[in-house]
DNA sequence: CACTTTCTGCAACGTTTGGTTGCAGATGAC
DNA sequence: GTCATCTGCAACCAAACGTTGCAGAAAGTG
């Protein structure tokens, strides 16, 4: 258990521009730097690296049409991704839930064991 | 729904030496810098900025114990990032299952306008 | 064909971030 | 009191994110 993350995945999606691309490209599906750049606060040559990056961790790829270069989501990949998110989510949550129950068995016990100080 | 995320928050998950910390704190409980410097592969005062910057998203809480700073995971806030870590998951598996949903009926209409070329 | 438009890629530069080393101060242990 | 150790601050380096500027290539239009 506890799969291993990819931190070059992880860090590939933890950028908020580059979740953002990813977000447009899902739902329009492929497009250009250019035409993405449009849709976001940054420049063309900012758009052009985060696909790079992207690009170089396989979350898209990248096929040549007419003068443009059309990037679109690997869906395999992304579905990697997801499973990373969810496997770190998961985790952490089975922690928390373990120190939470470990807080109340504490309380109780101090509760049958000692019942004078606290009022009830 | 599409509950926005928080950037900072986000990113201060992001960075792997910062989900180290907080699976260190997390399973072995508090801890001061120098003591978890010394199960890291990084130096104290690399520690000290990424307690600083978790604490500055309230992921972790410092109480002074002696001459010592502790860290602890707040865990309510981490919760609430195990959250958000869920709601992107889900928001991009909704979109890839839809995308392969749709993908299926496309191939299943040129099966079926054109039972031709391809040999089963 | 020539001209313009609009894609692309590359290079230089500035700022923030993750990391280091070095040093001074404060506090617990002996 | 002395020593060990934990803390905080400052300087410095490298990589990442973002910008501007420029040159080249391919499509559209006269």
């Amino acid at each position: 258990m506890t799969t291993v993350v990819d931190d070059d995945l992880w860090s590939a999606i933890g950028d908020p521009t580059r979740r953002k691309l990813l977000d447009l490209i899902l739902s329009d599906g492929p497009a250009s730097a250019s035409g993405l750049s449009g849709r976001l606060p940054v420049t063309r040559q900012a758009v052009a690296k985060h696909l790079a990056v992207l690009d170089r961790v396989g979350l898209v790829h990248v096929a040549p049409a007419g003068r443009e270069m059309r990037y679109g989501v690997d869906e395999a990949q992304l579905a990697r991704a997801v499973a990373q998110l969810a496997d770190v989510g998961s985790s952490w949550d089975a922690r928390l839930r373990r120190i939470k129950k470990l807080a109340e068995a504490l309380q109780a016990a101090s509760d049958t064991s000692t019942n004078n100080d606290k009022k009830e």
